[in-house]
DNA sequence: GTCACTCCCCTTTTT
DNA sequence: GGGGAGTGAC
């Protein structure tokens, strides 16, 4: 132990030895917090603390794994296998189980994923008969997360004529029988959504105190890590907790809070000090991950935000290089620019691939940069985006497992019914959905005793009912006996889904057979490696809760050598020696969507400066004059965030081939300039958007051209879709050229124009963005 | 009841 | 440009 504590600077080091109370640490980027983290719980172990006693919540199941091999490797991997620790969502799932007759679920309930809450709201809508262009699934769903992120339960809903009141006004008066619904089916399915793993850990808290007292007594020492992101309802559940014992300690940078759209607070990090007595308060300000440029550059953004607790991060490492900044025609050059400089990196300074991460605000953006990767065969991988589980031959064959465990979870039920086809369809199921709903009953057991049942259909779908039943039934007596794996390969042989995915040879089949594969594989797996686990049984029940709370990083075994490419999101708590920050557009990133307040867009700045501090070595910036978005090609501006990094740690960097390739690209439009660079003249003012358009603010606005007149209008609200545009009109483009409107289609921000130019082929454009002017 | 075609919405981020 | 839901013909 005591080599391990030498191993610290003197803020860590009075971190881990302080052994209770409360305590918070203030971990800047790259400031060694795991290190902080693991090695306190060492010291706490190696003082005597049972780890049976420990509870340690973390961000990601895969940051808990981690932390315990380190911890297993200073206290020995017996010891160390007690430890509660993981995300908030599966230690409590965990707890839930245990105690789950008390709330009235069953031991083996569900846990429904974000499309299957979806998916049972669309349906409750369409039997409510509501207009869903009104009543949209998606906003009704994250409405709902919110309440329960909050507290708010149906009950308490009602009782709030604010919210009533809010939701009649937003024209959704029957939000809180949606929700009611909701919750009801939820419950008699068995099933519980992730918000409902918080929002029923602190029921059981609440309603029953001798469950409390048994937890409280159970974690005596209680760690939160990535505090900053934790929302109203994981606070809740801390304080109820850590309130006997007050051993809590939370870790957490407020400068990375990134969450605050899914509910996290970030008051809980700033208040801690005022939520329990005697706080002692730690600050850890060395980075030792980045060059000094890199930390002083995501430090003159930061400085932009008002809402942020004292914290100066410094290092001691190298200056290192500036960080390159990046202009590209299109979304595609710009996948190209990346592509190149990786290779050229990787050849210059004899580098991995896993020296190397591409971030982006939005999955979307990953397709043009994985064209350009695979053209160059560098071999990347996509963290994220539609997850392995989400897939729809992966999710098809859960879903019958799903239905081996609990036949009451109605959205599996309603997936396989009829996958692969056998004759129930729609209508059927319709008339089971509202029997059970009648008989207060669930859709299996309607089916199970149809006879009784007041449902009228003919005995040819009687039959076919029954033999489903029959299907299911013979799967529940098989799981009696045998393990996952060989369920499973079971369940896809009988149930008709090899033969249908088989069936038709084409790659897309070929694809999901493989992927099923790939399931079954990790089926193995798990059977095998459970037996390593202290609480592990390795039964069915585990092996879906493991994947329904699994993340996408929990995936990655890395075993293969390749670039990441991933959210900046995703990218929290991971560092690369070079990483590429690509869309740095206005209304990319920061997300046209998070710009109407200044807390909103704080949150972006944040989000930019952890895909900042994510980097070691080097980092570049790169954006795009033009993109593709909905299918569309649109013009896009130079993030401001570019110019909010102090000018001294950039080097504004215009390739010279680009100007070559693009005859478009004519010294008058980017001015008078160096051949080979270009330096921005960084605007004057921080610009945020005061309900001023768009168009008056340009910042990085290349010099126009003396003869083109920009479409930006002065009356305060103009922009070329008001103007009248015909089919017909000979119209000028900034970077394309003179061409002719060929058709026009949409209307008011969405108006677009199909425009044949001389030189640029056919494109269409999106009017709202496209700067366009009217010749005749 | 099934299949093929059309239309619409989508893109902010995730446990 | 793509996926999912809805619609209409067989």
């Amino acid at each position: 132990m005591e080599t391990y504590l030498n191993q610290l600077n003197e803020a860590q080091k009075e971190a881990v030895l302080q052994q209770d109370g409360p305590m918070i640490v203030i971990a800047g980027a790259g400031s060694g917090k795991t290190r902080v983290l693991t090695y306190r719980i060492a010291y706490l172990m190696n003082q005597g603390v049972d780890p049976f006693n420990i509870l340690s919540l973390t961000f990601t199941n895969k940051a808990a794994r981690e932390m315990k091999e380190r911890i297993a490797q200073i206290v020995g991997s017996s010891e160390a296998k007690n430890l509660w620790m993981g995300t908030f969502h599966s230690v409590f799932a965990k707890i839930l189980r245990i105690e789950s007759d008390r709330l009235g679920y069953p031991n083996n309930f569900t846990i429904y994923d974000t499309q299957d809450s979806d998916r049972l709201i669309a349906s409750i809508i369409k039997e409510m008969n509501l207009d869903k262009d009104v009543y949209k699934y998606k906003q009704i769903r994250s409405r709902i997360s919110s309440y329960k992120n909050n507290l708010i339960t149906v009950k308490a809903y009602f009782q709030n004529p604010e919210l009533i009141e809010a939701d009649a006004m937003a024209r959704r008066p029957l939000m809180g029988d949606i929700y009611k619904t909701y919750v009801d089916r939820c419950f008699k399915a068995g099933a519980m959504d992730f918000d409902d793993l918080l929002l029923k850990t602190n029921e059981l808290l609440t309603r029953f105190p001798e469950v409390l007292a048994k937890y409280q007594n159970r974690f005596k020492y209680i760690l939160v890590d990535e505090y900053q992101d934790t929302n109203h309802s994981q606070y809740l559940i801390v304080r109820a907790l850590s309130d006997k014992f007050q051993n809590i300690c939370v870790v957490g940078d407020d400068a990375q809070s990134i969450y605050a759209f899914r509910g996290a607070n970030i008051n809980n990090i700033l208040n801690f000090q005022k939520d329990y007595d005697d706080v002692k308060v730690f600050r850890l300000e060395q980075n030792y991950r980045s060059t000094k440029n890199i930390v002083n550059a995501a430090n003159s953004i930061i400085d932009k935000n008002q809402t942020k607790l004292d914290k100066i991060v410094w290092t001691a490492n190298d200056e290192g290089t500036k960080i390159q900044v990046h202009r590209s025609l299109t979304d595609a050059d710009e996948g190209r620019y990346v592509a190149n400089s990786i290779f050229e990196n990787k050849m210059n300074n004899q580098l991995p691939n896993s020296d190397f991460a591409i971030l982006y605000r939005t999955n979307a953006q990953s397709r043009s940069i994985e064209d350009a990767l695979r053209k160059r065969d560098i071999p990347y991988r996509i963290y994220g985006g539609l997850s392995f589980y989400q897939r729809k031959e992966i999710k098809d064959v859960l879903s019958y497992l799903r239905l081996v465990i609990n036949p009451a979870d109605e959205e599996a039920l309603k997936r396989v019914i009829n996958f692969p086809a056998r004759g129930i369809g729609q209508t059927t199921i319709d008339k089971l959905i509202v029997a059970a709903n009648a008989e207060d009953k669930t859709m299996f057991e309607v089916m199970k005793n149809i006879d009784s049942m007041p449902v009228n259909v003919n005995s040819g779908t009687k039959t076919k009912l029954q033999n489903f039943v029959t299907l299911i039934e013979s799967y529940q007596v098989m799981n009696q006996k045998a393990d996952v794996f060989e369920l499973a390969e079971h369940v896809t042989r009988t149930s008709g889904l090899i033969k249908e995915f088989n069936k038709d040879g084409t790659p897309e089949g070929v694809t999901r057979m493989e992927n099923i594969e790939e399931l079954l594989n990790g089926m193995k797996d798990f059977v095998e490696g459970q037996k390593e686990v202290a609480d592990a049984t390795g039964s069915l029940a585990e092996f879906l809760e493991d994947v329904a709370l699994a993340t996408d990083l929990d995936q990655d075994k890395g075993d293969s050598d390749h670039v990441a490419l991933m959210t900046i999101h995703l990218a929290k708590g991971l560092e690369f020696p070079y990483v590429y920050i690509v869309g740095l557009e206005e209304d990319l990133f920061p997300s046209a969507m998070s710009m109407n307040t200044r807390s909103e867009l704080e949150e972006e700045r944040r989000l930019f400066y952890v895909a900042l501090t994510r980097a070691e070595k080097q980092a570049y910036l790169t954006y795009a004059l033009s993109r593709y978005r909905w299918g569309k090609l649109i013009d896009s501006e130079p993030s401001r965030f570019i110019e909010e990094i102090d000018e001294q740690y950039l080097d504004i960097v215009t390739p010279i081939e680009e100007r070559r390739i693009n005859p478009m690209l004519s010294a008058d439009i980017f001015g008078d300039v160096e051949p080979n660079k270009v330096r921005f003249k960084p605007a004057k003012q921080a610009n945020f958007k005061k309900g001023k358009p768009k168009k008056e603010q340009e910042k990085f606005q290349v010099s126009t051209p003396k003869n083109l007149k920009p479409v930006s209008e002065s009356n305060g609200k103009a922009n070329l879709f008001d103007n009248n545009l015909a089919v017909g009109n000979m119209v000028k483009h900034l970077r394309f050229g003179t061409g002719e409107v060929l058709k026009i289609e949409g209307s008011g921000a969405d108006t677009k124009a199909e425009i044949k130019f001389q030189h640029g082929g056919t494109k269409k454009l999106l009017l709202r963005f496209a700067k366009l002017e009217v010749l005749s």
